[in-house]
DNA sequence: GTCTATACACCGATAGAC
DNA sequence: GTCTATCGGTGTATAGAC
């Protein structure tokens, strides 16, 4: 297993290595730093301290970096998700990675090449399902417990609060205030309720 | 006013005129067909039939461009929400125009670039801001018209509205529709309640 | 596995003619 | 106003030596 895919007859590198991580970390880097014009494969050389012509051994094209720095970053976050919606107060925690620990540049930054690499969308959709689905079942599960009737359904709740919490993570970092108080007492009342 | 301002000392093409028009409307057509990668001079200058140094006769740089678009359209689209805001049914037009009116893959091309862009970055937060004021400004006048207490304030369904709508809507582009239908059932019921 | 070297395309931006 | 021509830089990707 030292081969990625089939593709063009060329020698590739072994995925999972050291050194294919360290790609992917000195990518990730650029991507939140600098942006996508900066995503290179001589500036990804340059900061990791190898050859350009390393990368290509690596990746096939530089669309492949891509779409498996997502992946792999895609795969821990799932793995997050999981661990937290079995912990004592799976709402809070969720409600936190999904404010919190996502680095709203970073994500605009993927939405965006998502839209001209193909097998990129791809894989935001399978993400975007998948954590949908976690969040579905710690909500209905929390609900269930608290058994007061009248709630929303868990599949709503769990598609508004990811998209508001992503409006307000990316307002913040973009330096936008108005409502944003006032919106986060709600919310937090409302997780209160939930679980106390 | 033939003019845009002082840069470098070199003539330039008057803002409004017909072909800077076309060239952002050339402009826009590339970021939302291909994205950001194939924004390039040339490529506008190819697709108004006119030459690439042209494009440098109305613009002092790519990024001046950039910025001069995405303001074009915010400025349209402020004046939509001005417009239907006084209407019969503002907050149905409003969370039309919110959910559909936009197209999500050129808001994602533009929030990418504001990254990196400071002064698009800065044209996006005032955008932000203002079609913001006037959705609170349509939301606090019905629900004084219902006069029905116990609701949530304007500033936070305001907030709340665009943050989901800009989901589904981007959502819906790439082909997600897990939990969209409920959402928008339990959306349009509460808009009912506040707008009969 | 990692390197040097290189082919070739495209970009932003400018000089200066008409 | 619009053009031709061009400079200097950077990108992806490959050939092939060690």
């Amino acid at each position: 297993m030292t081969e990625t895919k089939a593709g063009p007859n060329r020698r590739m590198g072994p995925v999972g290595s050291e050194i294919w991580h360290s790609m992917l970390d000195g990518a990730e880097d650029i991507l939140r730093e600098e942006g996508h014009a900066a995503l290179t494969s001589r500036r990804i050389a340059d900061r990791i301290g190898v050859k350009q012509r390393l990368v290509y051994y690596y990746f096939h094209t530089m669309d492949d970096l891509v779409v498996a720095m997502f992946r792999r970053s895609a795969e821990r976050d799932l793995k997050k998700l999981e661990d937290v919606s079995k912990s004592q107060t799976p709402l809070r925690q969720l409600w936190e990675i999904c404010f919190h620990s996502h680095d709203a540049r970073l994500i605009s930054e993927y939405m965006a090449l998502a839209n001209t690499i193909t097998e990129l969308r791809a894989e935001v959709i399978r993400f975007i399902e998948e954590s949908r689905a976690i969040q579905i079942r710690a909500l209905e599960d929390a609900i269930a417990r608290r058994k007061k009737k009248g709630s929303l359904p868990a599949s709503v709740i769990a598609l508004m609060a990811t998209s508001i919490g992503l409006s307000l993570n990316r307002e913040e970092q973009l330096g936008v205030r108005m409502a944003h108080a006032e919106t986060f007492a709600v919310l937090n009342a409302y997780l209160d309720e939930l679980e106390s």
